[in-house]
Order: structure tokens, then sequence, then C-alpha cells
DNA sequence: GGATATTGATTAACAACATGAACAAAACTG
DNA sequence: CAGTTTTGTTCATGTTGTTAATCAATATCC
């Protein structure tokens, strides 16, 4: 194997080519995956996606304002109005004007609202853990150590874009 | 490190369980970053996300119908004809009629519509070399086989729904 | 204290994305 | 040739989202 220095740079170019072609089409695959899982998701328990998201923004926090859901959202509050409008008529959240501050609506979770909650996120948990228990033990570890790092570099792309 | 059996299978279960919010939590990112670039890339080209999409589509293909291109995209075909509608006012393809059968109107891109689809491929490609350059060799090739069994485990989730 | 911002939420008008039903024309099929 | 299938379009509708205008409540400044 005598390879001249040229010879092995063409051969690098020609492998990182190949290597991100590889890497475009198995990102694309998977966030296209991703993508009919919510749709699965949003039949299976019949509310628009946007309003599922909204859902399971209700963590520990009682109470989240129109402004703080838009900006977890990353959509205009006009939006964040119509979708708990569709929200509040599937009685999954209530508005209650707050006493401290009368322009503010304090959004809430019913306990139907919390009950849904619940279940989205055990069949999300539940989903996620089914792609890692494909897994041994040795490789799950792995398949996280690349993800974190792959998200980096993600990120870091596209801080340089803007 | 005296574990009883039982011991061994509650940890086992919490890391399980601890790894399983972590993958959500990695996916949803990279699913996030890779919404945001295409709206990015959206607005860079000047086009609808649906249009560049459609763009893309021709690679060797001289010539394409409403129903393939329906097929590729996974839309309605009545969702294609108003996609090539905008298209085609912005010159960047063409149709007419299959002289073979006058069912079937044949879609090419245009001279602009190649130059386009080729601007926009070589971005693509760009932004993802970016990604991978951050890496080592050995790292590239744990990364794509990392992705590939992960995109392999996730297919086979998804067919287990239905 | 009162004029003047600023903030929080809503409304309305609009655009992109997508589906399904109804339809017309052309092509197959018996 | 009559009936069916295929291909594409049109139309009504729904979801997702934005921006601009507006209104009410709170802050700020002189």
């Amino acid at each position: 194997m005598n390879k001249t220095a040229e010879e092995n740079l063409a051969e690098g170019a020609a492998l990182l080519d190949y290597q991100t072609q590889r890497l475009q089409g198995l990102i694309s695959e998977m966030v296209h995956c991703c993508q009919d899982r919510m749709v699965f998701q949003s039949q299976k328990f019949d509310l628009p996606q946007a309003e599922l998201r909204c859902l399971m923004l209700f963590g520990d926090e009682r109470y989240l304002t129109v402004k703080s859901i838009a900006q977890r959202l990353e959509v205009a509050k006009s939006r964040v109005t119509k979708i708990l409008e569709g929200m509040e008529a599937r009685g999954l959240v209530s508005r209650t004007d707050d006493p401290q501050d009368g322009r503010i609506r304090l959004i809430s979770l019913t306990a139907e609202g919390r009950r849904r909650a619940q279940q989205v996120g055990e069949f999300m948990r539940e989903i996620h853990q089914r792609i890692l228990v494909q897994f041994e033990e040795n490789q799950r570890l792995e398949i996280i150590a690349v993800l974190e790092s792959l998200r980096t570099a993600m990120e870091v792309v596209k801080q340089g874009l803007k």
C-alpha cells in the first residue's frame, strides 16, 4: 500500500463526502420518523399537535401565562390565545385573572388536563423506552453519548448560520 | 458491594428510566434543530418549504408526474397541484402533456429550477459536512454506525404502533 | 398626580400546509 | 361499446402560524 500524500488527501475528501451524504440521509429519516410519531400521537389522543405540545408544558408549574407559553412553544402570543381557546373548549385548561396584575391571565390545567398530560407523557416515555430496550446496556451508553455530541455539533453549526 | 438480585433489578430499571428521559430530550432537541434549519433554508432561498422539498425530488429523473411527486412527498395529489402552481409561477418547473397518455402531466425542472436545486443541494451538503468535520475520523464512523442502528430501532418501534 | 410609555392579552386579516370529496377527461377492460 | 380505473384539478375545510391593530392595566417620569 504505497500512497502519495495527494492520494491520501483525495481519498479522505471522498470519504468525507460519502459520510456527509450518509449523515444527511440518516438525520432526514429520523426526523421523518419523529414527525410520523407526532401525527400518530395527535390522532391517538384526539388532540391537535399544537394543543398536545402546549399540554406538555405544564410540568410541575401550577400556572403559566400566555407570554410564558408563547416563549416555550416559540410561537406568537396570538397563536397561544388560539390554542388555549381550543384547549379550554375541550376542558383541558382554565383561565383566571391574576388578582395582583389585571393584565395577566393565569392558565392552569384542569383535572382532566392533568390526566391527559400524564397519559401522553407515559406514552412518550413508553415509545422511547421501546427504542432503548433493543440495545444492551453498553450500547445504550454509546448511543446517548453519541447523540449528545452530535446535538452539540448541530447547535454549533446552527449558531454559525444566522 | 453486596447487592441482592432485587437491588440490581431496581437499579437497572431506574437507569433505563433515566436513559429514556435523556434520549427523549436529545431526539427532541435534534429534531427541533432540523426544523429551524428548514425554516432558515426556506428564507435563504426565498421558497416555501413545500416547494423546496419538491424541488429536491428531481435527482436524475428528467420527468415526474403529479402522482409520483405526491407519493414521494407523502401528501395528497391535490396538494401537489397547488405546490406546482407556485413553482410554475416562480419559473422553476414546467408542465407538459404526455403524448402517450393524455391524463398524465409531465413535470420537469426548468434551467432555473435545476440551478436552484443545485444551490440548495450544495447548501445542505455544506451544513451536514460542517457537523461532521467537528469530529475525528473514528468518531465519524461511530456516529454513522450509531445513527444507523438507532434509526432502525426507531423504525421497529414505529412498525409496532399502527 | 397626570401625561406618557410599556406590558399582556386579544382580535382580525392573511399565508403556508394539508386533506377529502367531487369532478372531468383519458385510458383500460370485458 | 358500456363500465371501471387512473390522473389530475377544483373546492371547501382545518391546522398552524405570523403581523398589525387594539384595549386595558401597570409603570415611569416630570
